[in-house]
Parts: C-alpha cells; structure tokens; sequence
RNA sequence: GGGCGCUUGGCUCAGCUGGUCAGAGCGCCUGGUUUACACCCAGGAUGUCGCAGGUUCAAAUCCUGCAGCGCCCA
C-alpha cells in the first residue's frame, strides 16, 4: 500500500467549500426515507432577510448543526428546515433608507412599488444570508427552505387569521397600544424595551372651580409628562383618602385650556405616592386608560401620529415635538403661578426595539389576539410535561408570562408584510373577513371593498414555523412525516417574542405541541460581558472568524465553551482552540496515513492490550457524548471528544503503536497500521459532528473507508468494548511511565539517556501479568533501556511510590539526593495529613453506621492506599539519608 | 416592587440527583529540532470554591441571611 500524503499544515481554506458543495450535492441534507426510527426534526430559527449574521446566529446554527449530524449518523431521518424571515420593520427602514439615499420617499413611489423595490432588496440579500449559514457549515436541507412571505406561507398566515377571527380570537378596536412615532406604526407590548432614564417629576397646581369656603383653592399634582395635562379628563384620589374626600365632584381647570375636568375617586391611586393625587390622561397613559374606561371619562389624544402635538392642543403647542412642547408647557406654567417645582428622579422610559425611539402610549384603532384562551393551553400542555425546557429553570419565566399575559397587537403599519385579510364595505359599513379576496360584500352585495391597509406583525408569521415551513394548512406528506418537531434551539432573548407563541399557535392549530424539547442558549459577549454591537465595534462576525480559522474551529470552540448558565464570553482569540484542535485531528491522520507505505492490510487483526484500551475509550467517550447531547450539554460532549482524541488517542495511544510501527516484524506493523487506521476511522466518525469539514476531507483520504462520514454510522456503546480491569491497568501503566518521566524532568536527565528501571508489585496488585506483557511498551513511553521485575529494591536504584507497584530507578548518580528528599517529606506530610484526617472519618461511629457501605468500605481502601504509599515514601527518605 | 441567574486558580468557565471533584481551555514556569503536529511534546506551579450561619456522619454541591454583579417582568 502507498503512503497517502496529507499537507504539513491544516487549511481548512484548501477544502471547506468543496467538502460542503458536496455533501450538498449527494443530497447528505436531506431526510433518509422512513426506516422505523424517529425522525429528528428541527426548523431553524429564520434569520432577518435583510439581516447580517452575528455570532449569536453562529452559536444557534453551530449547536444545532452537532445535533443534526450526530442524530443523522445515528440513522434517524433527520430534517433541519432552513428560511429567512421577512421582518417587517427591520427590512422596511433598510429599504426606505435606501431610496432616501437617492432622495426617494416611499410615498412618493407609492405602496406597489415601494413592496416590489422590497423584494429585490431581499431577494438579493437572502443570497447573502443563505451563503454564510452554508459557510459555517449548516447541514440542514436546502431544498425544503422557506421564506415567511412566500406563498405557502402567506396562505398560512391567513388561514390563522381568517380562524382566529371566526373563533372569536381576533378582534379589531381602539386601545392605547404602543406606538413608534419613528417608524409610524405601533408595536405589541414585548417589541418594546425598558430603560432607565434620567427624568424629573414635575409639581404642578390645579385651579378648584368654586372652592368650598375655607378650603384650599388649589390642588397638588405630580407628573413626569407635564405637556401630556392637555390631554388630562380628571384628577383622581384614593376614595379613602379623607384629604380629598371633601372635595367629591369638584371640578379643576385645566391649566392652558378652556375647559375643565373633575376630581374623582379610584383606588388605582397609591395614597403614599406623592400627594396622594394623580392626574388622568387616557389617551395617554396605560394605567390612565383603564382608569377613563371605568369612569367613562372622554379620551383626548394631543398626539399626531409622528409625535407631534395635535390640534386638540391649544394652538401654540401644535406641531411641536412632544419634549419641546414640554419645555414650552412649563415655561406657560411658571408664567401663570402654576407651575411648584421640578425634581430629578430616574425612571423606566420605553424604547422601540427596532430604532430605539421613544415609544408613546397612543390612542388608535389596531387589530389585536385574544391571548388567554391560547395561553391556558400552552400552560396547560406544559403542566402535562409535554414540553421541556433545558436548561428547566426557563419554564418559570415561560409560566409567569403565559400567566400575566395580555392580548397581542398584532396590526402594523407598514407596507412590507402579509397585508391583514379584511375590507371594509362603504355600503354596509360592515368588515369583512376573509381566506380568499372577496368581490363583493356578503352582508349586502356591494362591491364597494376596501382592504385594510395595514399588515401583520411579522411573528404573526414566526409563531406558524414550525408547522406552516412543513406545508400546513396542507396534510402535506412532510407535515405527517416530521410534525411535530423534535427539538428547538433558540436565544432565550426571544422566549416570548417566538418560543411561547409558537406552542400557543400549534397548540392551537394543530393540536400538538410544536416540539418536545426546548433548548435555550444564553448570549454571545465580548470579554467584558458586553453586547456584540457595531458601535462598540466589538462584534465577532462569524464569517471572519471561518475566513480566519476555519468553520470548524467557530463551531468546536463554541460547543467547547457553550455554558447555559450565563452568557458566554467570547473574543477572536478563543477561536484558536477549535483550530488547534483541528490541526491535531489534521496531524494525527497525516502520521498515520503516513506510515501506510509498504504495508498490507490484515484481514481480521488480533488486538493487543493497547488496541482493546482504546477502544474502551473510544466506546466511553460515545457514550459520554452520547448522553451530553441528549441534554444539550454541548460543552460536555465536545470536551469528552476533545479529551479522547487528544489525551487518549494521540498522547498515549498513537505513541504506544511506535512500539509496532518502528519493529522490524513487518507481520507487527502491517497488524498495528490496520488497527490504527480502523481507529482512526471510528474516531473521525466520533468527533465528526463537531469538526465535521475537517474529519469529512480526511475520511476521504482513508484507504479503509468508503461513501461519506457524513452517512457513516455513529460510534454506538459497545459491551465488548467496555473493559474496567484494563482501563485500571493502563492507568497503572501510565503513572509508572509519569514517574520516571518527571524524575528526568525534575533532575534534568537528557531526553536521549536511556534509563534502567525495574518494577516490584504489591501484594495483591491485579496487574502483573499486564506489565510482563507490556514492559517493552514502558520502556518505549518512559525512554527506559529496559524494563525488569524485581522481588525488593536492587541496590544503586532510587525508588518511586506508585499506586500497587514501586518503581525503581537506576539514575541515583543524577538526583540531587536532598532535593529529591524534599519532595518526599512533602508527600509524606500531605499523606499523613489525609491518613489521619481519614482515621478520624472513620473513626466515628455515625459515619460508619450512616454512610452508605460502599463508601465506608471505599474510604478504609483509601485509607489503605495512602497509609502504604506514606510507608514507602518514608523508607525512601530514610534510604536517601 | 416581583422573578431568574451569577460570584470556583491570573483570565474565561465546567462541576447533574451532597461522599478524592477541586477540574478544563487560555496564560504562566522548566526542559525539549524523538522522521504527525512548536497550532507541538514532556514536566510543573497556582484556588480558605463571595461572606456569615444552619442541616448532615459528610457541603463548592442542600437551606437561610448578607454583600456585589447581571438579566427579565411590572
């Protein structure tokens, strides 16, 4: 056979597109056909179209791409369905900003235009976005990708819409919601974000119309919007509050206005708070709104929809922004003797979480979901344990919500979306709603239909994924085959935004949970904790990090370091320990492929103590990956791949083949090159789901393999493999070999000296005959002329404590006798410490009579142990002096 | 105001259902051109597991309180 030459370095460059275009091409994405196992199925949250893919989408791609490839290698069908999402308002100011670059308002080209201009914007980025999630390597399948807008999915949408409203689920109707005056539309409650500011509360004085004789002409407010008082409808006190009690039905005037408002009684107003009065805006404040309804007070709205006041202000206020108009409201105040004082406080302002403007409680007519209903069931099938959060504690977060929640705004107003299903009749003045455009009005014939101008939220879209990018509302073969899905991975930021809307929506419309398992990963941060934004510039964009390091090393690094118990830190520099990793993996394969020259393969090899050793780690480490990936614990199984290939395969296990390779019995050498390669095989196949270019590119290059990694069976947990008496011996020969090496160390004994060593067990150590068969193997790892077995210590020697054996050392010519005798008085300190810390343990009756038997007789064994190696450590102290 | 989380070697973090679990990567120190790898090899140092109590035969691991930091909801 002829050696196959890998490249000195590892490049992932040289291979990475071609491996990818690949797979793709041998369709490895795509679902096997149905062969009695469960599916594993998982939809990928949709980037924005317009979007750029940060390290959160690396982390959120990376993780769930490790699942899929080990679920496909353990034969399941397995579907991962990739899309984009259109995002509503995100994707209009991309847009909008454009035309406005070349002096273009969207008014001015109108709805139609303004929406096919949209399109070509996306269209173009989508390419974008789909190149860099094939960059980073996603396997999901390509060819069941989806977009929200696109037909199936629109028809979706309206048929939710359409069912909703006739369940009773959708009502339109004027609220206060909240509203973006920057991108003119309003928002549902989650799109809004709260901030503290830097505000003041404003003490202001109303006049009493007819003050009671004797009694105050004044009353005593406090606000932190002083320009909204002209929108105010009343004043309210607690109606136990003997402050005001006398002043029942008194009317105020309101200051800057013609017109006067009454005091009136409600015990939404905390008495302790200020002067215990509060005034009432409806039209302007959330809490003042339910006050008006109950009430029945008029509504004023002062506000224009772009935030500016209104002509329901007096004349001077009108057209100006809502804060200069405050400026200008309190200067009228101080004017007029009514205006007390000003004090900083500091407050939570709302921000829209788009464009971060302002956001203002606004009066206005939208379309809004009824939420109760559908979240009593996702409670429901949650209490039922038919979902799962990892980690778990998420599911107190997802309960209190579901519990306080509130009913959903889902109208916007905007161009770019699913246009909202209903018209309106001019005739009838009846609304009409409906799965297909309707023609005429039903209620009365008239063709005179006018569409709702606005659209849906765009996770009006989002919370249908999971089924609606299966084909539903069709029975589609895909929705039977892989709904519900199995697992969701997903930021935990968009719990409620996403993940509790999409088990409501399937809950509700299918009538099942949309996935089982719900797996929340935390947020990617530079070393100081801080957001990954453009404007600190300490993004890590994941595409540079490919380019740098390859995709490999984004995804090992970030299964290596992914936690889900706080966000994970991140800097560029992290990322070489994927590609170190890599380069290992690289290396190991070039040697061992290197050594293929000249030799034959060895139809069924006998294994030696060594081959059976590693492959009892190997079969250990696929079960601990095995069950870590079960639970989403991706640290965990990358760590154990991690360890197995490096610590086991590479550091003892490759070296210890030396032994084989490097004889002159060319029987040997063929035997150990075709373990080695079939190792090697089983061991690419083990770490491919997270180095999957790297492993793939040398799969291809193994003489004994055959197809793709990809489609190669996953390392399954072997009985005849597991093997508890070996493990413990190679343990053994392992700290003999550490031993001796770190005497050289530690005394500055040459690499290339050769020294003589001998070996005496213990009574009753197991491993005697494993030493005899493997002491030229020693001899090989500890640079020992020889290894021999001695009853007692041969004179001339300097002997070392080993767990059930001593070794022997024949170098007392290069030890400084008294430094060397440190370190044993150390020892010997710390075991006598732990001797008589564990006399004492044991010593005590409760433990004894409370422990659990094992570990009784587990701590007399360590006692044991400790109480013969301090024996030997201080015969050699005695020896040396 | 309610809820959640974090505080473990210089840095970033693991440690599930309490009994050598005090760990990893990086960094640091010493020595190495062994025909896979200096993106390497061998050896080594470093922690009263935030503080104070409590439960227990036994606590980094459970409970309570406190301090600091962060997030979410109101």
């Amino acid at each position: 056979m002829k050696a196959v030459e890998l490249a000195k370095a590892y490049d992932p460059k040289e291979f990475e597109d071609r491996v990818y275009a690949a797979w793709q091409a041998e369709g490895h994405f795509a679902p096997v056909a149905p062969n009695g196992k469960k599916p594993f199925v998982m939809v990928m949250p949709p980037p924005n179209v317009t979007g750029v893919l940060h390290m959160g989408h690396g982390l959120n791609n990376a993780m769930p791409d490790i699942l899929m490839r080990f679920h496909r290698m353990c034969g399941e069908p397995t579907l991962w369905v990739p899309g984009t999402d259109h995002a509503g308002i995100a994707t209009q100011h991309v847009v909008e900003k454009k035309l406005r670059a070349k002096g273009i308002d969207r008014r001015e080209l109108g709805r139609e235009k303004f929406v096919e201009e949209t399109w070509k914007v996306a269209n173009e980025h989508h390419d974008i976005i789909k190149k860099q999630l094939e960059k980073i390597g996603s396997s999901c399948d390509w060819s069941r990708e989806r977009f929200t807008l696109d037909d199936g999915l629109s028809k979706a949408v309206r048929d939710v819409f359409v069912t909703l409203y006739e369940r009773g689920l959708v009502y339109k109707g004027e609220y206060l919601v909240n509203w973006c005056p920057s991108c003119g539309t309003a928002l549902s409650d989650d799109e809004v974000e709260h901030a503290d500011e830097a505000g003041a509360m404003y003490h202001i004085r109303y006049e009493i119309v007819d003050p009671p004789a004797g009694g105050p002409k004044y009353i005593e407010i406090a606000t932190t919007r002083p320009e909204t008082l002209l929108g105010d409808t009343a004043v309210a006190y607690h109606p136990d509050d003997e402050r005001y009690t006398s002043l029942a039905g008194a009317m105020l005037r309101l200051p800057l206005t013609d017109r006067t408002i009454p005091m009136i009684a409600d015990a939404y107003v905390d008495r302790a708070f200020g002067t215990g009065l509060v005034k009432i805006t409806p039209a302007h404040d959330p809490n003042d709104f339910e006050v008006g309804r109950r009430h029945d007070l008029p509504r004023v709205n002062i506000l224009n929809p772009d935030g500016t006041m209104n002509d329901n202000c007096p004349a001077k206020y009108r057209g100006l922004k809502a804060k200069d108009a405050r400026g200008l409201v309190v200067e009228d105040l101080e004017a007029l003797g009514l205006f007390i004082k000003k004090e900083a406080i500091t407050h939570a302002v709302g921000h829209c979480y788009r464009c971060h403007t302002v956001v203002e409680p606004f009066l206005s007519k939208q379309w809004f979901v009824k939420m109760r209903p559908l979240a009593d069931k996702a409670l429901a099938a949650w209490r039922a344990g038919e979902i799962r959060f990892y980690p778990q504690r998420w599911e107190n977060t997802y309960e209190n919500w579901l519990t306080n929640i509130r009913d959903w705004c889902i109208s916007r107003q905007l161009w770019w979306g699913h246009r909202i299903p209903a018209w309106h009749c001019a005739h009838c003045g009846k609304t009409v709603v409906a799965r297909e455009d309707p023609l005429e009005c039903p209620f009365c014939k008239s063709t005179e239909l006018t569409q709702d101008e606005d659209v849906l939220d765009t996770w009006f879209s989002s919370w249908l994924w999971p089924f609606s990018t299966l084909g539903w509302p069709s029975e589609t073969a895909d929705f039977r085959k892989f709904y519900p899905t199995t697992t969701l991975l997903t930021g935990f930021d968009i719990i409620f935004f996403w993940v509790a809307r999409m088990i409501m929506a399937g809950l509700e419309f299918t009538g099942q949970v949309p996935f089982r398992d719900v797996c929340m990963t935390t947020l990617v941060r530079d070393k100081q904790g801080r957001k990954m934004s453009k404007s600190l510039g300490n993004g890590l964009d994941p595409l540079e990090i490919v380019d740098e390091f390859g995709a490999d090393a984004l995804k090992f690094t970030l299964a290596f370091l992914y936690t889900s118990t706080q966000d994970i830190l991140i800097n560029k520099d992290d990322f070489k320990l994927g590609s170190k990793f890599a380069n290992k993996v690289w290396n190991a394969s070039r040697y061992i492929l290197m050594n293929l020259e000249g030799r034959e393969f060895v139809a069924e090899p006998a294994l030696n103590d060594v081959d059976r050793w590693i492959y009892q780690r190997l079969n250990s480490a696929a079960v601990q990956i095995r069950e870590a990936l079960a639970s989403y614990r991706f640290n965990d199984a990358a760590g154990a791949a991690y360890e197995y290939f490096w610590n086991d395969f590479c550091d003892w296990y490759v070296e210890a083949t030396k032994l084989s390779t490097r004889s002159d019995d060319a029987a040997e050498k063929d035997r150990a090159v075709t373990v080695l390669l079939s190792v090697l095989e089983e061991s690419l196949a083990l770490l491919h789901p997270f180095l999957p270019f790297v492993t793939e590119e040398i799969y291809g290059k193994l003489p004994n393999a055959s197809g793709r990694l990809i489609a190669r069976p996953y390392p399954e947990d072997l009985a005849s493999r597991r093997d508890l008496a070996l493990d413990a011996d190679f343990v053994a020969l392992k700290e003999l070999v550490t031993i001796v090496r770190s005497l050289r160390s530690e005394f500055g004994i040459a690499p290339e000296k050769k020294l003589r060593v001998a070996v005496r067990f213990d009574d009753g150590f197991g491993g005697a005959e494993f030493f005899a068969r493997n002491a030229g193997l020693v001899a090989l790892l500890a640079g020992a002329s020889g290894v021999e077995f001695a009853a007692a210590k041969p004179s001339g020697a300097l002997a070392l404590a080993g767990r059930g054996f001593e070794a022997y050392v024949f170098a007392r010519e290069a030890v400084d006798a008294s430094q060397l005798a440190a370190r044993f008085s150390k020892e010997v300190e710390k075991e006598r410490q732990y001797v008589t810390r564990t006399q004492a343990k044991l010593g005590n009756e409760a433990f004894v009579a409370s422990a659990p038997a094992d570990v009784v007789e587990k701590e007399r064994q360590k006692l044991k142990d400790a109480e013969v190696r301090a024996a030997k450590l201080e015969k050699y102290l005695a020896d040396l002096a």
